[in-house]
Formats: structure tokens, C-alpha cells, sequence
DNA sequence: AACTATTTATAAGA
DNA sequence: TTCTTATAAATAGTT
């Protein structure tokens, strides 16, 4: 809509694509806000650019419940989301490699055209592999936030111990105790993960 | 846009409620899809319908990681990451499934060779080999000992700050501390994980 | 789910 | 950036 019509494809034009991104990104969170507030809903809105800039913009509720919402409804109902931002379980490899095994049994009689099996198989690989980067991107998060954590807590432990020692200088005798708090037990971690293939 | 001008207000009637929300929703997806092709940018869009259905799209990245930047900016939403985590190895191949079942169903007009078909299954199957089963297993064995030494670090923690008390209740005598040895290490754990897609 | 009269969004230009 | 305006696109009400 505007003086010519306006192909959908990266526009090369550096200037020209930040003068529209500028232009789309108000009309987009203008029309998500009279989206929620016509048809009373929550909207949630994110927009990085190019270079980088978070752009956020949340109606009807605010942006972190929607959020949990997303995490809570993604447990229960995920036939809601496109399957582009799905995440798939571990579990349902085997299982769609099954079902795929056994529909290409049943189809021995009738019969499938190549073409729709090079789709399926595009399919397949491009579905595993958004699960694998999720799936491994999410651990690794997980990993550190849990790094993180035991980071604080090692910390708070170290002050602990510091507390402690102060008190036995100052009390009746000294105690040589050297508790240096860092101090090693043994999990039970496989130093290095073979992680290959 | 349409045959009156609309006041941007709560929609009374129901079904035309429902209605508008449904076109709107399709509409503000769509241009969210042109604002990330055109211009380069990553979007997240998140709806939630006022009975409660969410519907989410995501361009230009995954949705997951777009959270994780708005996350970055603006503190921290561990517990969304954690439900996001926990909800992708939960069920959600269903559409998938789907899919892929339409797909096998609606090309029986064609024909193909059992080998073709056995060729395809190997493919498949390839691509699903027991090494990333076992890659998995390994990050979440990761995971869980991270979480082990997290509770080992707060038992400790725990038991320091009783002693603390306790010698605080004791005054300055002799402390018969016996550091026990509920200890923490570090273990080395490699930073980044060679983690294959 | 289609249609179409209108309103809105916006591409290009200033 | 901001405004203007010709035109494309979205959509409200209708069927």
C-alpha cells in the first residue's frame, strides 16, 4: 500500500529498509494494540532489528505473564503454536520414525510419488534439526543458569565460613581448622563428555 | 479499513468479536512475517484470546531465542526459560505427526519402488541415529549432577549457618566443629560443550 | 469462507 | 526525521 507495490523480500536499499522497518514496526504494534483492545486480548509483541535493537510491546496483560503463559500453554497445548517456533519432544523421534516406517510398509501396496517423499523427507530433517538447536541451546542455558547459581552459592558459603573463622579468633582458643572453602567432593560428572557422534 | 470506520473499542457482540480476532490475528501475523523479511528482523508474536488460546509466530529467529534476548535486557525470566524447558520435552509432535500423515495419505495417486521406499526409511533413520539419544542422555545427566551440586552447595551453606548460630549461642568456647565433610568441588566441567546438531 | 465498499497503511517523494 | 499523497492492502459488514 503505498506509491508502488512493494515486493515481500529484504529490501536492499540500507536506508530505504531502515526507513521502513521504522514505518512497518509502528504499524505493527498499532495493529496489535487494537487487536487487544477490539477483541480483548493480550498481545506480546518483540521486534529485534537487524542490528540489534529489542523493540518490545505488550497489551491486555503485561509482557512476562503473557510469557508464562507461552511456557505453561507450550506443556499443555501445543497444536496452538506454529510448528516453526514448536518444539518437539525427545521421545517423538522414534516415535514419527515408527509411524513413518510403518505408513511406508502400508504404502507398499498403493503408492507415494517421489516427490512427496523428498518433501516428507525435508520435512523430517528440518523439524529434527530445529528440535536438536532448541533442545541444545535450552540445556545450555540451563547449564549455565545452574553454573550461575552455584556460583552465588559457593559465595555465600565462603562469607559463611569467613563469619565463622572470626568468631573462633575471637572466642577462647584457636582452632587451625583450615576449611577452606572450596572444598572438593566428588560428583559423580564425566569429566569429558564424549559427546560424538 | 472496511465498509464503517470502527471505534478501536471492546467489540460487544460475541460472535463478531470472535470474528474480528480472527482476521486481525491473521493479518497482524502477516505483517509481522513482511516486517522480518523485508527489513531483516527477527519478531515474536504472542496472542493470547480472551477465552484464553494462545497463538504464537515468530520470523527471523526462533521464538525461544528472541525470548532470551528480551530476557537478557530486561533482568532475568529463569522461570520462564524453566517452563520453557521443561515444556519442550513434553508432547508437541502431534502436528508433526499430523503432517507428515497427510502427506503419506494424500500422494497415494502416484507410485513408488519399495526401494525407494527403503532407501527413504534409511535416510530417516539416519538421521535419527542412537548418538544424539546418547548426546541427550549425557546433557541431562550434565544437568542433573549441576542440580546435585547445587543441593550439596545449600545443605552446606545450611550447615554453616547453624554452626554460626550455635556459636553464637556457645559465646567464645571451644568449638568442636567437625567440618562435616558434606563437601563441594568444582569439578572441571568443560565450559563449552562440543555439542553436535 | 467469499465478496466488496471503505478505511487504513504505507512507498515514494518532498 | 516528518509530511504529503497516490496507491496498495486490510478488513467490516454482508451474503
Amino acid at each position: 500500500m503505498g506509491r508502488k507495490k512493494l515486493e515481500i523480500k529484504r529490501i536492499e536499499n540500507k536506508s530505504s529498509r531502515q526507513v521502513t522497518f521504522s514505518k512497518r514496526r509502528s504499524g505493527l504494534i498499532e495493529k496489535a494494540r487494537q487487536l487487544s483492545v477490539l477483541c480483548d486480548a493480550s498481545v506480546a509483541l518483540l521486534v529485534v532489528s537487524s542490528s540489534g535493537k529489542l523493540y518490545s510491546f505488550s497489551a491486555g496483560d503485561n509482557l512476562v505473564r503473557i510469557l508464562d503463559r507461552y511456557g505453561k500453554q507450550h506443556a499443555d497445548d501445543l497444536k496452538a503454536l506454529n510448528l516453526q517456533s514448536k518444539a518437539l519432544s525427545y521421545g517423538s523421534h522414534n516415535e514419527l520414525l515408527e509411524l513413518v516406517d510403518s505408513k511406508l510398509v502400508e504404502s507398499n501396496v498403493g503408492g507415494v510419488s517421489v516427490d512427496t517423499l523428498v518433501q516428507l523427507e525435508g520435512v523430517l530433517e528440518n523439524a529434527l534439526s530445529l528440535t536438536r538447536a532448541r533442545k541444545t541451546e535450552l540445556m545450555l542455558k540451563l547449564v549455565d543458569s545452574l553454573k550461575e547459581k552455584e556460583k552465588l552459592l559457593k559465595e555465600e558459603n565462603q562469607a559463611l565460613a569467613g563469619q565463622k573463622e572470626k568468631k573462633n579468633l575471637a572466642g577462647a582458643e584457636a582452632d587451625n581448622m583450615e576449611m577452606s572453602p572450596g572444598q572438593i567432593s566428588d560428583i559423580n560428572l564425566p569429566v569429558t563428555l564424549p559427546l560424538l557422534n
